[in-house]
DNA sequence: AACTCGGGGTC
DNA sequence: GACCCAGAGTT
């Protein structure tokens, strides 16, 4: 049975409170004041530094960003230099940070920043949320941080954060509770100093109201905390469903010509568009010479040769969003280049026969990667593995 | 409302 | 392993 606790009180209520919102804004003020990180993008108000710093942090923890931010910057000092690169270059650079639609958008939308408006950043909120890749809260962190424009933002942080302070104990995620939380974001600015208390939150958010084990004790807000006075900030707010994680077995191949090996560049539509990869495709492992002789035949259609002595090289795990993916890399060598009717490959793509040095100048997957660097490993340690096969 | 999209950090 | 991360876009 659960001992009796005073019931919470309702968030609207809280929200409704000016005197409440007046203490949050001091208090929250007050804290970042002294406990603000030195991040990179907080150097300077510059927009076009924000939205890429803001992009990168989609979905992407604040320590993996900081290396990427400085090197993009460095390369890229100014939306019209980016406006102007090749999106392999773009990609190059975004290599290791996931999601590569994010730099695809970001590269696209440079160049309608320059085509539209003479290469400045819009301050105008219809133009910034219509920018690929800007959605809501992105255009409200842009817009606030660097011209500190009264928006509002909602992310992972204040999420988490407003969910505690309103004691909101239904699904945050849900579309109710998207509403409140982002009326509360909305309620919660201050008149001035928008920038400001946005990063507050999320600031707090991360450094102390963090999802295990918050930091209540020095939280700046726990007077006005209801959860934390119901210790309830291991319940609220409610765990999200847990994924279902799903199983695959995926072959790649690496087709030797020489001293070039293949490699093809993902098409829109497909995962890693934009990124180069070697032939990869689901595989079952039930049977093993089955197996075999379908990976060659696949490897085959997809680089239009014929092939020989295909054997296992190595393997490798990981994880793509839902799926764990269980790799097996294969290696072959190419005979003969195989005439295939018009339209009987329509998963053909552009594709190039490289040295294993040249991989370093085009965008990888992960695995594309790691590949990439066993290949470029000396050739004993290659031999040890490719060895190790039954003899 | 429920997917998809990546990779790494963290306990 | 499971959970999490300064979300956007599509179905």
């Amino acid at each position: 049975m659960p001992r009796n606790r005073p019931p919470l009180p309702d968030p609207v209520s809280l929200l409704e409170s000016p005197p409440w919102r007046k203490k949050v804004r001091q208090k929250l003020l007050r804290w970042y004041a002294g406990a603000a990180r030195d991040l990179p993008w907080r150097k300077s108000r510059n927009p076009y530094h924000i939205w890429v710093s803001e992009v990168m942090l989609q979905q992407t923890q604040v320590a993996t960003v900081i290396p990427y931010f400085a090197r993009f910057i460095d390369q890229f000092p100014t939306i019209d230099s980016l406006a102007v690169a090749d999106e392999e270059q773009v990609l190059r650079l975004w290599e290791g940070l996931g999601y590569y639609r994010r730099a695809r958008q970001l590269h696209r939308a440079a160049r309608e920043i320059v085509a539209t408006h003479q290469g400045q950043f819009p301050s105008n909120p219809t133009h910034v949320e219509r920018l690929p890749g800007i959605g809501r809260y992105t255009a409200g962190a842009i817009l606030s941080i660097a011209f500190d424009a009264r928006r509002p933002i909602l992310e992972a942080n204040t999420i988490r954060l407003f969910s505690r302070l309103l004691a909101y104990d239904g699904d945050p995620r849900s579309a109710h509770g998207q509403e409140l939380l982002w009326r509360a974001a909305e309620i919660l600015l201050p008149r001035r100093e928008i920038g400001q208390f946005n990063q507050a939150i999320m600031e707090l958010g991360s450094l102390v109201c963090t999802p295990r084990q918050p930091a209540c004790g020095t939280c700046p807000l726990r007077s006005l905390c209801p959860t934390f006075a119901a210790n309830l900030q291991d319940e609220i707010p409610k765990a999200a469903r847990r994924v279902q994680y799903e199983e695959i077995h995926e072959a790649a191949v690496v087709i030797w010509r020489g001293r070039k090996v293949w490699l093809r560049r993902c098409v829109e539509g497909e995962r890693w568009a934009g990124l180069w990869d070697f032939p990869r495709f689901p595989c079952q492992t039930s049977d093993k010479e089955a197996d075999a002789y379908l990976v060659q035949e696949k490897a085959e259609r997809q680089s239009q040769s014929r092939l020989g002595n295909l054997r296992q090289w190595t393997q490798m795990k990981h994880g793509v969003t839902r799926f764990r993916i269980q790799l097996t890399v294969f290696q072959a060598d190419f005979l003969q280049e195989s005439s295939i009717a018009e339209g009987t490959n329509p998963t053909a793509s552009e594709s190039r026969w490289i040295t294993v040095s040249q991989l370093n100048e085009l965008p990888l997957s992960a695995t594309g990667r790691k590949i990439a660097q066993q290949l470029s490993k000396p050739p004993v340690a290659q031999r040890k593995n490719t060895s190790a096969r039954k003899s």
